[in-house]
DNA sequence: GTCAACACATTGTCTGACCAATTGCCGGCG
DNA sequence: CGCCGGCAATTGGTCAGACAATGTGTTGAC
């Protein structure tokens, strides 16, 4: 193997494992060697192997574990959109993207929705309904419901029958719950969104693509306006809090 | 519900320093403390540090550079996606799930380009007919033609108003053209394909969504069945091959 | 045959050192 | 005074070696 030559020794490692893995050197299931071989191998330090491995680790490709060695992963669609937007929670979006990715949102949702009522097996029927029941038995425990709600929204678009908006409605979805803390604030929201899930779920079980459509458009139009309602009030909240108490209270 | 392993430290690291930008210990344009000080800080190695950094920058986090030190970015929705599927390339997709991903950019785009028609301004119609004319100048060079296909789509979302619809259509774009090489095989590709680029900036300089609505549709359909049916004479070129000389050519 | 204990392989982490790029200080020169 | 060149400090980049932690396979007792 030639000598890695790049701004990066580990991006190069990287790249070159890349390429590896689309030669078909290595498949799914394979087990690469070991770190101490690869660098000899590409004539670079341990360090180096080890961050450019890392990096494909975080990406979803390769699975690294203490003792067994690394596997290369089975790729697939899910896998691209799986490690998409893992830092999601970092961003403070302003009204207008939220507003925005919930346009989005609900254009994917109706059309899923709407494609489940076609094309939904029994098992996922049932998976539904059961998610469903859940919900309605877990507003002592909000986070779990949240679970639930995402559970939903991506079985729905499972049911659907198109492996794209089961990846890109997650996506939404996680920007979504972003604020989270907003969502929950507001005890309408859990109970009135669950009685959307129960109509929507009502409406794929009776096959009603029109009236499941309807419903997901305003169940999601809600939820917009629940986070951006208590958006707001928290803006004022933090806005009144500043004015009394500029402390930094970090200590050492 | 905390399956977080803490098995890795330097996913630790990570993850510390995702609470403190969030926290707005660190703000984007700040330079964090050197490695060096973060590590007994942290209690843990450079090396641990190192990975926990690397995989924030790779996030598209903070910026580092030898010498300079290490920076926050500034975050946004297109941050959040900028690096979200950067190893599209390698993953083979089945033709179903090439056609559940078109049939997703279909939805998406369909509606970008009607909103488009409402919203664009002189501006941005001005960079769309640039876009057009150079695309007929680029028939020469097939690589230059690629990108500003897709400038055209990513600057028609723009003009649509919407932020979630510039990402989600870069993203789905970026899957498309995994299967560069099946386009640019079939010289029809690229000539009408410009040519309903033209059309559709006409409807979208004209005001008229309907149009530009069915235009953008055929223009997609057009693509993905070009695209499939290259795919399956390659693949039937690969099975002849395999036919004939099965010699594997990876010497040692 | 079962199962526990041991040996080995492999990743995880730390340390110290040196290399390389960047920045900033400082002195010389116009 | 102001510009410019070079030296030194700062800081990330990389390496080698060592030991710890963990998983896997093997061996031996019963």
């Amino acid at each position: 193997m030639e000598p890695i030559s790049k701004s990066s020794l580990a991006d190069g490692v990287s790249e070159r494992l890349i390429l590896l893995l689309k030669e078909g050197k290595y498949r799914p299931g394979d087990r690469l060697p070991t770190e101490r071989k690869l660098a000899e191998q590409f004539g670079v330090g341990r360090t180096s192997v080890r961050e450019g491995l890392r990096y494909l680790e975080k990406m979803g490709i390769l699975d690294i574990h203490q003792g067994r060695g690394i596997t290369v992963r089975s790729l697939s669609l899910e896998d691209i959109f799986a490690y998409s937007v893992p830092l999601t929670s970092l961003i403070e979006l302003p009204n207008k993207e939220i507003r925005d990715t919930m346009y989005a949102r609900r254009l994917l949702e109706r059309e899923s929705v709407y494609l489940a009522c076609e094309n939904r097996t029994g098992r996922e029927l049932g998976e539904l309904e059961e998610v469903v029941s859940e919900m309605e038995r877990s507003f002592d425990t909000p986070y779990e419901w949240l679970e639930l709600d995402k559970k939903f929204h991506v079985t729905v678009a499972r049911a659907s029958g198109n492996a794209a908006f089961v990846q890109l409605i997650r996506v939404l979805w996680d920007i979504f719950v972003r604020h989270s803390e907003a969502i929950l604030k507001n005890p309408k929201m859990m109970t009135s969104s669950t009685r959307f899930h129960r109509e929507i779920y009502e409406a794929i079980e009776a096959g009603d693509g029109e009236s499941a459509r309807e419903r997901m458009s305003a169940h999601l139009v809600e939820s917009q306006e629940i986070v951006l309602d208590a958006l707001e009030n928290s803006k004022q909240d933090a806005e009144d809090s500043i004015e009394h108490g500029k402390g930094d209270s970090v200590g050492h």
